[in-house]
RNA sequence: GGAGGGGUUCCCGAGCGGCCAAAGGGAUCAGACUGUAAAUCUGACGGCUCUGCCUUCGGUGGUUCGAAUCCACCCCCCUCCA
């Protein structure tokens, strides 16, 4: 194990937040593998590279020889940690919560360590609580308190709904984190509140407070909002290598920076020195080039990388069609298909109205020919490239 | 329990009896320009058997030739008072 000023300068590499420095310091020099706790909501299994920059801070304390506890909170699924958007969520089945921890897993392992991670459900001990002990829990925080949560005292001022059960949600993450006997917790920002009452509760049931580590939310492709599968904007680690490739390419120059700073594994001397050779004139695009491979690389590998930059080279600076594309089998009983529904059966538009304006503004080509006759019929028995846009491609074959 | 304000298409937000599939902005999508970047310009942005038709404005029922707009009841949200 490193010294512990070493692991602390390893651990505080592109933190937002440390809290409080002094007390991880001794928990360091009890000389003890720490337990580091970080929680996943159980309903939404797809990781994205947002997820990543939590991971590889985890994967950093495992290299340290810490022990991480990735907790599912398939209890507090229930709940849903509150945003103003959504009202409670349905429960998940014990079997959907296994089959989710699962696609977790197979996921999370391709950046932590299985053999220091320890996966936990907080439903195991808040089962077993009973209304009276909730009750007890509640009566360990104030309305005040809890309204100092920004996203809670927002709503209040501005006149939106806040539900009580949503009060709960706080209280039981800091719960858990007495019941796992946590010394560090990681979040993004935005559970900076959260993670803080896990401090307070702990405290209350007599153990050490634990230390509290907030890293940066990434922002998502548009580079405004922060990354997540319900708005759109994200990258998937399971996606295929020439997906992740484009939507790298796809994000502004600017945004690429900030990607450089939470994603890259390159020193930051390195990174500085790209800024530079971009200030300089250098084109972006080839900057952005090396750090869409080195993430491709991550998670898949060298050569899937290096075969998704040529595979972009060819498709949109030479405007060839992909290689492979999703092949798809329609039947036309009356031995033809109108356009407009033969896009919308492919999956190509939403409703056979957009397929109807896509046409009327020259987004849709057959074969690499632009098509600019609403009312085409297309004849069964015919196998075809159809496109919409830039990035809509199948292959449609027709049968009668 | 009392008084008042409010619920409009993905979001914000106009409309307040016909000219409303509903202004404006945002988001999004497409075309042009490019580096599938940004910015900019143009257009689209409920559905369909698409130059026309059908279904939307919290819900139900009514008034009317005609309702997002008026009435009744109901549901939901907010503010103040208790």
């Amino acid at each position: 194990m490193l010294d512990i000023q070493a692991q602390l300068a390893e651990i505080k590499r592109g933190v937002e937040e440390l809290l409080i420095e002094e007390s991880l310091i001794e928990k360091l020099k009890e000389g003890r593998p720490l337990r580091i706790k970080a929680g996943f909501d159980p309903t939404a299994p797809d990781l994205h590279f947002g997820h990543t920059v939590l991971l590889n801070k985890l994967r950093q304390f495992q290299n340290l020889g810490h022990e991480v506890m990735f907790l599912i909170g398939d209890f507090t699924a229930m709940i849903g940690d509150p945003t103003g958007k959504s009202a409670t969520r349905p429960p998940l089945s014990r079997d959907d919560v296994i089959e989710n921890a699962r696609t977790y897993e197979h996921q999370i392992f391709k950046i932590l360590d299985p053999e220091k991670t320890l996966v936990m459900f907080n439903s195991s001990w808040m089962n077993a609580m009973s209304s009276a002990d909730l009750i007890q829990l509640a009566a360990r925080h104030t309305v005040a308190r809890m309204l100092e949560r920004d996203d809670f005292n927002k709503r209040y001022n501005s006149g939106q709904s806040i539900a009580i059960h949503e009060f709960l949600y706080p209280l039981i993450q800091g719960y858990d984190s007495v019941a796992m006997k946590a010394d560090v917790e990681l979040g993004g920002t935005d559970q900076k509140f959260n993670l803080l009452v896990g401090r307070q509760l702990q405290e209350a049931f007599g153990q050490k407070p634990q230390v509290v580590i907030t890293m940066p939310i990434l922002e998502g492709l548009d580079g405004v909002q922060k990354m997540s599968k319900s708005l759109g904007n994200y990258i998937g680690i399971n996606e295929p290598p020439d997906e992740q490739f484009g939507k790298i390419m796809s994000i502004s120059d600017e945004l690429m920076w900030r990607y450089f700073e939470l994603l890259s594994f390159r020193p930051l001397s390195e990174i500085a020195q790209l800024r530079q050779k971009v200030a300089e004139g250098a084109n972006p695009r080839d900057v952005k080039f090396e750090l869409a491979k080195e993430l491709v690389a991550r998670f898949h590998d060298q050569t899937a990388a290096e075969a998704a930059q040529a595979n972009f080279i060819q498709r949109f600076q030479k405007g060839a069609l992909p290689d492979e594309m999703e092949e798809i089998e329609l039947s036309a009983p009356q031995g033809c298909m109108a356009i407009a529904n033969l896009l919308k059966e492919a999956g190509l538009a939403q409703s056979t109205s957009e397929a109807m304006r896509m046409i009327s503004q020259g987004a849709v080509k057959i074969d690499g020919e632009r098509v600019s006759d609403r009312a085409l019929e297309v004849q069964a028995g015919t196998a075809r490239i159809y496109q919409v846009g830039k990035r809509k491609f199948a292959r449609v074959l027709l049968k009668s």
